[in-house]
This record gives structure tokens, C-alpha cells and sequence, in this order.
DNA sequence: ACGTTGCGCAACGGTTCCGTAGCGCAATAT
DNA sequence: ATATTGCGCTACGGAACCGTTGCGCAACGT
């Protein structure tokens, strides 16, 4: 039998490597730089894994922000919970930055264009949990696609959170982002 | 008087830089294959621009979208103006890659991230006059800010565009998009 | 206890991009 | 008509990454 990898020298590069994402961005966490912080040879490093990207790739997947489904009773409730839980738990800046990065690297490569999905889709499933609760409860329009509303919750939080970085998210206008929100999904009680 | 610098050679490779920047996206546009490509030789790219970065920024300048706002009537039928127009004017592969290429070097860089102001307020500048104009028919609740009104607007379709490049913008989606987003910026008739 | 094998170290070759230097040529202002 | 000066060419030095090699050492499996 083999001897195994050493556990502990992968923990240290990757350990390394999301210090790095976070204090200087997804772009200066190259394999020198990795092997220079973490203490970590860099041939080691490529013992473990067979270049960097795929180092880079692991350390960003384990940097999920885990937020969970609330379920406060209204749509309203549980998204203004789910933001909290969001911005209590990740620092907009280095979200932000991470994001554009990944979008980035996504544009030419596969690989990172997956691992961009697997975030998204971790952080933006308890949001799909929390529509799907609420066209249950018919706080929703029947008629209107789940995915579609998801784009639709999504969009003006994106473009706060891409295009407007100072400004500050939890301000007074996030219930009116959200009251906006839910009363574009919500059934067309007349006309129609 | 001093002998100018030449326009044809300022034009080449300014018309280089553009055709690289749409064929291979903006991190290809290196000084060296804009040399290349346009047959400039280096030293006179660095005579006409102090670096390479202020090369790529006249060209990306140089290539906004010029939309005018138009003027249907409606804010529904404005909006679907707008769109046509966009997405007649622009190859959305293009569009994005460069998108999203600018967004990322303006982490870093103050000078793209005017420059990606710039082209932002060129292309969003007749939506908000479409906007204001749907403001003063009353088509709009007043009390709802501008600027958040456009972040709603924009928002849903940054997300398509970003995000969903494999989702074509023009499908039968897109009118249940300006349905709902009109249907939220509508004065509330009855309740609160 | 032994030998396999992963680890650290240092250095190398390769690639890409940057910005600059030296030189001959040709266009242009006077 | 001539001198100035921008242009093209070739090459260079420097920086940042990448991924690899060779070697001595130490740890782990048997």
C-alpha cells in the first residue's frame, strides 16, 4: 500500500489558497503564491493536484457560504431573512470581487464556469426553497415560472451587489426591494 | 510647429484593437497583437497612448452602443423598444464577454472602472429617460426613486445577460419580464 | 528495522506580456 | 530643398506564472 498523501500539507495550501482569494483576490492565488504562504513545496502542491486551477477550484469550492432556508411564514419575511443571512455571513467586498473573478475565469474556462454553478447554485437553492414555499402557499402567481421568478428576486440584488458596491445593502430601500418584489409575483387579484 | 502623429496609424490600430477585443475579448487585446494585427509597430503605439491600458480604453470607448430612447407610448412598449434595440445593435455573446472582462479588470483598476461607467451610463442613460417619462404620465408609483426604479429594471436582465448566456433574450419570456416589472413600478390602486 | 515514497528546497526552461533602445527610412513643416 | 521627426524593425531586459527536475531528508507502511 502506497503511502498516502499528507492531510496535512494539502489542509495548509488550502487554507493558503482562501486567505489568499479572500485578502487579495482570486487572481493573486497562484501556485507560487500558495507555496510562499502556506509554507507547502510548490512540487508538493503538484503532487496533489495535477495543476493550479484545479487548487484553486477546491479552495473556492469550499468557501460556500452556507445560509439555510427560513421560513418566516410570508415571502416578504423569509427574503429579507435570507438577505440578512447573507450579508451577516459573507463580506460583501470579497463576495463581490470572488464573483467577478469567477464569472471571469468562467468566460474561457469549463472548468471554472462549473465551479461558478455549484456556488450559485448552493446560495441560491434556500432561495428556490423559499419561492417554492411561497406558490404553495399562493403568495405567487400560478402562472409564473419558478425559474423565472428566481431571475426575477435575483436581478436587482445582483446588479446592488455588482454594479453598486457602495452602496450599503441593508438600507432603508431593501424593503422596498422586496415589497417591489413580491408585489410583481404576487396573483393579479383583478383585471387579467 | 512639431511634426502631429499620424491618424492613419492612430486609426489602425485603434480599429485593431476593437476587431481583436469583439473577436477574442478584451484580455487578448495585448499591445503586441494589436501591433501585430494592425502592422503599427510598438514604439508608435506607446508615442500615440502612455501604456497599453489607455489604448484598450479608447477603443472599448470608442465602441458603446449608441441606443436612443424611444417613445411608444408606454413604459411596456418603451422597454420593448429598448431591448429590440439593444440586441439588434450587439452580438449578446460579445456584449457580455466584454461585459463581464470589464467589470473584472475594474477591481482593480480606477480607470476601467470609469471607463465601464462610462459605457454603462451611455447605453442605461435612454432607459432612465424612458423612465422619467413613464414618472410624469403617472405609469409609475411616485414614490419610487429613480435610480431604484432603474436598478429594478436593469436587474432581471443582467441576470439573463450575465448569467444565462444560453437563454436567448428575445423569446416569449421577455414579455412576461416588462409584464411584471411594469406591474410593480404601477401605482398601488387600492391598498396602502 | 528497513525501504518505499512523499516532502522540502533550489533551480531551470518556457511562455507571455510589458515598456524601451538603437537604427535606417520616409514623410512633412518651413 | 532641407532638416526635423514620426514611423517601422529588431532586439532587449524585466517581471510574473507555469510546470518540471534532481537531490537529500524524514516519515510512514510492512
Amino acid at each position: 500500500m502506497p503511502r498516502p498523501l499528507s492531510a496535512a500539507a494539502r489542509t495548509k495550501m488550502l487554507d493558503a489558497a482562501q486567505a489568499i482569494i479572500v485578502a487579495d483576490g482570486l487572481d493573486a492565488c497562484t501556485v507560487d503564491e500558495v507555496s510562499r504562504r502556506s509554507g507547502v513545496a510548490k512540487t508538493t502542491i503538484y503532487r496533489h493536484f495535477t495543476n493550479g486551477d484545479e487548487l484553486v477550484i477546491h479552495a473556492v469550492d469550499c468557501m460556500k457560504a452556507d445560509v439555510e432556508a427560513p421560513d418566516t411564514g410570508t415571502l416578504a419575511g423569509d427574503l429579507r431573512a435570507l438577505i440578512e443571512q447573507y450579508v451577516g455571513s459573507v463580506d460583501p467586498a470579497v463576495s463581490r470581487r470572488l464573483y467577478v473573478s469567477m464569472l471571469h475565469r468562467a468566460l474561457d474556462d469549463p472548468q471554472f464556469e462549473q465551479a461558478f454553478y455549484r456556488t450559485r447554485e448552493a446560495e441560491h437553492g434556500p432561495l428556490r426553497r423559499v419561492l417554492q414555499r411561497a406558490m404553495a402557499r399562493g403568495e405567487v402567481d400560478p402562472e409564473i415560472d419558478v425559474t423565472f421568478a428566481m431571475q426575477f428576486l435575483q436581478g436587482p440584488f445582483l446588479v446592488q451587489h455588482l454594479l453598486r458596491p457602495e452602496t450599503v445593502v441593508l438600507d432603508a430601500r431593501l424593503d422596498q426591494l422586496i415589497d417591489l418584489a413580491c408585489r410583481a409575483l404576487a396573483p393579479q387579484p383583478q383585471r387579467v
